[in-house]
RNA sequence: CGCGGGGUGGAGCAGUCCGGUAGCUCGUCAGGCUCAUAACCUGAAGGUCGUUGGUUCAAAUCCAACCCCCGCAACCA
């Protein structure tokens, strides 16, 4: 019976065009998700688009469209750039569906069920023309003295209607929440703040707007429309057909983990939880906040100019190469930066030099000396035995831990490390002499170096699946053995003794040149 | 005293929770190999772990103070 695994990323607002920060967090998703499958768990893995707001609002009316067109061309973009990736998500939500809408006032009923929302004022400094409150800290002082918002308009002091979610009820549950289970929010910095933030008391809050239409109704109250966060993070619900009874909901619900920036947390880690206890939900299992991606140290921006399109970057190296750099250069959970040099360094080192080498020359010295027929296996010596312990070492016990706790450039390093032992043992053995001094311990060699690399392309697909499967297949490796349990079978010699015939062997990494001077 | 994160050989990072000869990758230098994508392997040089003080037989790791950098401060990966 396949243990369930439920995970999502953060849906993404689409403004604009996908930047390759969401690329990041989608990829790193991909990853855990195919991870958990190699495991023979049964994955549910969601993402999509978070389509309401007032910024969606006005972007579409500086466009002049409407909300909806600005929607339907943008998340398709976001559709276009996550099948680019190769992300095997098995739902991508959109909230601007008639089941999202659904969910979301079916959540609001239970919260006011449970008399957790109140009808009353927002006051505040409201500009006209951002159509935004601002906080009276914000504010700065304008020539004549009148009070102006960061963006330099004029703001008033404004009193609205709206709709309060009663968040100062939650804020005992919520703690006892992160004390009972310290894993719920990771890693430890984002608990930390996340704790000083709630011991800090909660504010009740503002969970409606009439100042703009452009979201989910309030059940009952047509002219207010949701807060966009409590229909966005109501999208985890609205994927597993909530509010009916289904089978996806009972299986899945709650959540293994949300995967999200470092800059919502306080969204997923307090409001989401209190929402679920509030409409008496389970809370989900884990909130993951990443870090940021840095251009060079930088954070990307259209001030800068440094937006980078993840499409031109996937076109430029391959899928599998972004992939790859962005799970092993970064440790993630941090803030991490990227540039052109540090790809090409890191895809011609490890993917290049020492994987894709590792492959090349060892099928190559199968197919020029053994017919293409597979070697066999004739008394193991020690360094053998070593070679498959060390691989073992990485593949069943490092990489699963590090992927299981999301480390996952830590399970980058474990496979290199791996991958380093074979290249040490491929020159140790020396199966080109052998070819002349010990033709069968030189099959032996081939042989044990053959189901190791199998092992490694199964262990690191989640990262590259694309060139990982390139290779097992050229190896004559089984789909259906293509998992944790799989790999380590008995699967060499049936097929050494089968039809299978090795082909010449392709490079699986073409070196990369490295960028002359690239104007950022 | 608003909150949080970071400061480790030339570069980028891990290690800090649970003190015990400072680890990885890249770069540099010297060897080896020639099967392979001029790729691979071995060895070496290079660090008083931001500063100061404290606890301890012993501190990058615990405590205190200080300096510098970066985020957040209730729209936003």
């Amino acid at each position: 019976m396949a243990e369930p695994y439920y995970l999502t990323t953060a849906i993404h607002y689409p403004n604009g065009k996908p930047h390759i920060g969401h690329a990041y967090e989608t990829i790193a998703a991909d990853v855990i998700a195919r991870f958990q499958r190699l495991r023979g768990r049964e994955v549910r893995f969601q993402t999509g688009t978070d389509e309401h707001g007032l910024k969606m609002a006005q972007t579409a009316r500086d466009l002049v469209l409407s909300p909806r067109a600005l929607a339907d061309e943008m998340s398709g973009y976001f559709l276009t750039l996550f099948d680019k990736l190769n992300i095997s998500y098995d739902r991508f939500i959109r909230t601007t569906e008639d089941v999202h809408h659904r969910a979301s006032q079916a959540i609001w009923q239970a919260m006011e069920a449970n008399g957790d929302l109140y009808l009353d004022r927002y006051e505040g400094w409201y500009s006209i023309r951002d159509e935004a409150y601002y906080d009276e800290s914000e504010l700065t002082a304008g020539e004549g003295g009148e009070k102006l918002s960061p963006q330099g308009t004029p703001v008033e002091w404004t009193v609205e209607e709206s709709w309060f979610f009663r968040l100062s009820k939650y804020q005992e549950p919520l703690l006892t929440l992160y004390r009972e289970h310290p894993e719920f929010i990771e890693p430890d910095s984002r608990r930390n703040e996340v704790l000083r933030f709630v011991e800090g008391g909660l504010r009740d809050l503002s969970v409606s707007r009439t100042s703009f239409d452009w979201g989910v109704k309030v059940p009952g109250h047509e002219d207010h429309v949701m807060y966009v966060w409590v229909d966005a993070l109501t999208n985890y619900l609205t994927g597993l057909g909530y509010p009916d009874d289904t089978e996806d909901f009972r299986k899945f619900w709650p959540a293994n983990v949300h995967l999200i920036g470092k800059d919502i947390v306080r969204f997923h880690a307090v409001y989401w939880p209190a929402f679920l206890m509030s409409a008496e939900i389970a809370v989900p299992k884990q909130v993951f906040g990443h870090g940021f991606l840095l251009n060079r140290g930088q954070k990307e921006s259209k001030t800068l100019g440094n937006v980078t399109d993840p499409v031109e970057l996937a076109d430029r190296y391959g899928v599998d190469v972004l992939r790859y750099f962005l799970m092993r250069e970064i440790s993630f959970g941090q803030d991490g930066s990227w540039s052109h040099e540090a790809i090409v360094l890191r895809a011609n080192a490890e993917l290049a030099n020492s994987f894709g080498n590792l492959a090349q020359r060892t099928l190559s010295l199968i197919f020029k000396n053994c017919d293409g027929s597979l070697p066999e296996i004739r008394g193991l010596a020690a360094a053998d035995g070593e070679l498959f312990e060390a691989v073992a070492r990485a593949v069943r016990d490092e990489m699963p831990q590090a992927f299981e706790r999301l480390a996952l450039s830590q399970a980058c390093e474990s496979w290199m490390g791996a991958v380093f032992a074979c290249n040490a043992y491929i020159d140790a053995q020396a199966p080109w002499a052998l070819k002349k001094s010990d033709p069968e311990r030189m099959q032996t060699v081939l042989a044990t170096l053959y189901i190791v690399i199998a092992q490694l392309a199964v262990a690191i697909s989640p990262v590259i699946p694309e060139s990982s499967g390139k290779l097992l297949d050229a190896m004559g490796f089984d789909p259906a053995l293509r998992t944790h349990e799989g790999v380590q079978s008995h699967w060499y010699s049936p097929l050494a003794e089968s039809e299978f015939r090795l082909e010449q062997p392709v490079g699986l990494f073409p070196r990369l040149e490295m960028p002359a001077e690239e104007v950022a």
